[in-house]
DNA sequence: GTCTATATAACGATAGAC
DNA sequence: GTCTATCGTTATATAGAC
């Protein structure tokens, strides 16, 4: 039916809204009721508990991020290009879902052995063609020896850091939200310049 | 009295690990009591609420960072020295207490309102003597036009992110705790040296 | 100060009418 | 499918004996 489609569709919407917000702690069942603009029992109805609801809302993050991250890793591209998009994808994301990269990382860390195994069931794993790209520039001389793990880590750190302590960020830097905004957009254009210099043979200041 | 302090700072110590683990609405009273090993009214009798306990707890981890992390930023050493003892303090200081940053970036993003001015009371405010030592080091031409706050949030992000991050880093590159504290011993000795070549004048790979 | 027992409130979940 | 009403549990918090 329409109608179904839709009250289901609504809840999950708004569970996602407030599980990354609040955490699967901090989530009331009552709060995402009235985000969706329906009863509480309907939460039930369509979901069973509140375990469900918050699982589906944590698969979508991850199958949000992971697959198109490491479709970007994997593609046919020079590693100059590839960083630029990373960081890209990275900004751009994380604009129109502020609170996702801290949910989908304060949950594992909550319950690691209980997302282990869904994300390598799903298949969550390194990037095969980028650690290959990343070993045979250092191969050729082109980059100082690094693994395509820290390499990868300190990509995700320079991006992902600021948007995970953002209040802690405005508030030390007393930035307001424009402030903090053009921070952020500053760094996307600094960053990549960053690691590569980074990974450069060249030798101090 | 001797039994009072006692009491009074094996709770504090049982809701410093409970409340870093779980964060604020994850936390149980009782765990609390249990890890002290003590009465769950012996919580109330000397902090009244649980809120009153988080606080001690969330203030004390604040002033186990910041004061040590600003005292170093404003040093009267070269930038390169103050830059190595900054990921030491890091990595040091977190191996120790792994749950602290999450904790403390988690539960500020909870309630910026509530903690922006706590912050701003105990007086965390961007080092001054540190803001002017790059803004030296920019106008005598040694590094790239870079602001403080930049180069700051470079260095913390490559610190933090892989820290807070623990069990996706763990899960993503199939490490064990092995592997991951080598991974990390690793990064402690990499990151200064990305940061430096990071905002030298040096071009392209 | 420390314990047991209990009050009080909040939350997840269900039953049943429509 | 959707609502109201309510159950059962758990968590914080308090009362009162010792």
């Amino acid at each position: 039916m329409k109608v179904e489609l839709e009250t289901e569709e609504k809840i999950l919407d708004a569970a996602r809204i407030i599980f990354q917000k609040r955490g699967f702690e901090g989530a009331r069942m009552q709060e995402i009721a009235d985000e969706a603009g329906i009863n509480k029992s309907m939460l039930h109805y369509y979901y069973r508990n509140k375990d469900n609801l918050f699982m589906e809302v944590f698969q979508a993050g991850i199958k949000k991020i992971f697959p198109q991250l490491f479709a970007i890793m994997n593609k046919d591209i020079p590693l100059k290009d590839k960083v630029w998009e990373i960081v890209e994808f990275y900004h751009t994301m994380f604009k129109e879902n502020s609170h996702l990269p801290m949910f989908v990382i304060h949950e594992m860390n909550q319950h690691p052995e209980r997302f282990r195994e869904f994300i390598q069931k799903v298949g969550i794993t390194f990037p095969e063609k980028f650690a290959l790209q990343i070993k045979q520039e250092v191969q050729d001389g082109n980059i100082i020896p690094i693994s395509p793990q820290q390499f990868l880590i300190n990509i995700v750190s320079m991006c992902m850091m600021p948007m995970i302590a953002r209040t802690m960020v405005m508030t030390v830097f007393q930035f307001d939200e424009s402030q903090y905004e053009s921070f952020m957009d500053e760094r996307e254009e600094l960053i990549p310049d960053m690691i590569f210099k980074g990974v450069s043979f060249f030798k101090g200041v």
